[in-house]
DNA sequence: TCGAACTTTCAAAATATACTGAAACTTAAT
DNA sequence: ATTAAGTTTCAGTATATTTTGAAAGTTCGA
């Protein structure tokens, strides 16, 4: 396989691994470009290398950077924008972990707290069954919160290395 | 909080939490269902109870079956059909897991596979950039893989006993 | 073998999501 | 103050996903 082909590939694979998780197709497929890219690239250059509009560009960049994933370069005496992808898959993966952890478990557990504290009658399957569920998922939430809160402070090696070990 | 609001509530929350982890919203909201009534439903009841299409029950309920998380009852001098779900969140997760590995990460570290031969010239940035990035990446993959897998298989306690452990 | 009870299918409609492109806006040099 | 280079916004359009509902299919008892 010649090497554009190849980068065409990762492109697309990274798009649609990100549309399978919640994040959609071009703005995986843009993190993929840069990520790809040694140095820093102009929405023009994007916009040329995916076929997207401006807008679209535009948009996609922002939500990168809100993720954490993307910065904006400034070069002197140059107007344009140049954005630039952390290559760190560690960082990365932290950067996402945290990012999906803010947005979607924490107001869930939020969520989970308070029912769990709803009371019933204790005689009532429909009761009994309810409250089952809703205090076990809320252990499991509460698990992977804080296995991913250690994730996202750890260092990779180590990370790595403990859980692989135990798992042997 | 009072039980039926609180059920509404989980089936929402569920919902959420599905359509964001690319789980269509209806087939979150029929699991929660599901999950929190003590014995098993009919289509009839499912559809009443979310008010849905028939149509769309049964696709549903068949989608939640492939993903191992309901299961289909049959009772004897009867000809409807109805729907259990298996209330143990670890094997929920587990199975989860499970699915996702096989359908998302499994095709696309196949991919990485090839990507990371790819040859090319090695005082090439845009190559060095390349290899590095997917080699990365696909290290970081496997090591998911790899915990996945040992989840998949682990037993709930010592999973998150050892888990919890070394993260203390 | 008929028909009632139930399930499955799928084309069409509804809904949700993403993308475009041109106008509005910003900034800085002249 | 004007202009040119660039960025941002967003209404409208395009695309993708989900849902409906009615027709076709299945199964089983009489």
């Amino acid at each position: 396989m010649e090497l554009p082909e190849a980068k065409q590939k990762f492109i697309e694979a990274w798009g649609k691994l990100g549309s399978e998780w919640g994040i959609n197709r071009t703005m995986a497929q843009v993190h993929a470009l840069l990520l790809l890219t040694p140095d820093a690239l102009t929405t023009e250059e994007i916009m040329e290398a995916l076929s997207i509009s401006r807008g679209n560009v535009n948009m996609t960049v922002r939500d990168l950077i809100n993720w954490g994933l993307v910065e904006k370069q400034l070069r002197a005496g140059e107007r344009k924008e140049y954005f630039y992808a952390d290559k760190d898959t560690w960082n990365i993966a932290r950067q996402v972990a945290k990012e999906r952890r803010k947005r979607e478990l924490d107001p869930v557990i939020k969520i989970l707290d308070e029912l769990v504290k709803v009371e019933g009658d204790k005689k009532d399957p429909g009761y009994k069954t309810f409250h089952k569920t809703v205090t076990d998922i809320n252990k499991l939430a509460k698990n992977v919160d804080k296995t991913l809160e250690t994730m996202i402070k750890a260092d990779e090696s180590w990370f790595w290395g403990s859980i692989l070990k135990i798992f042997k």
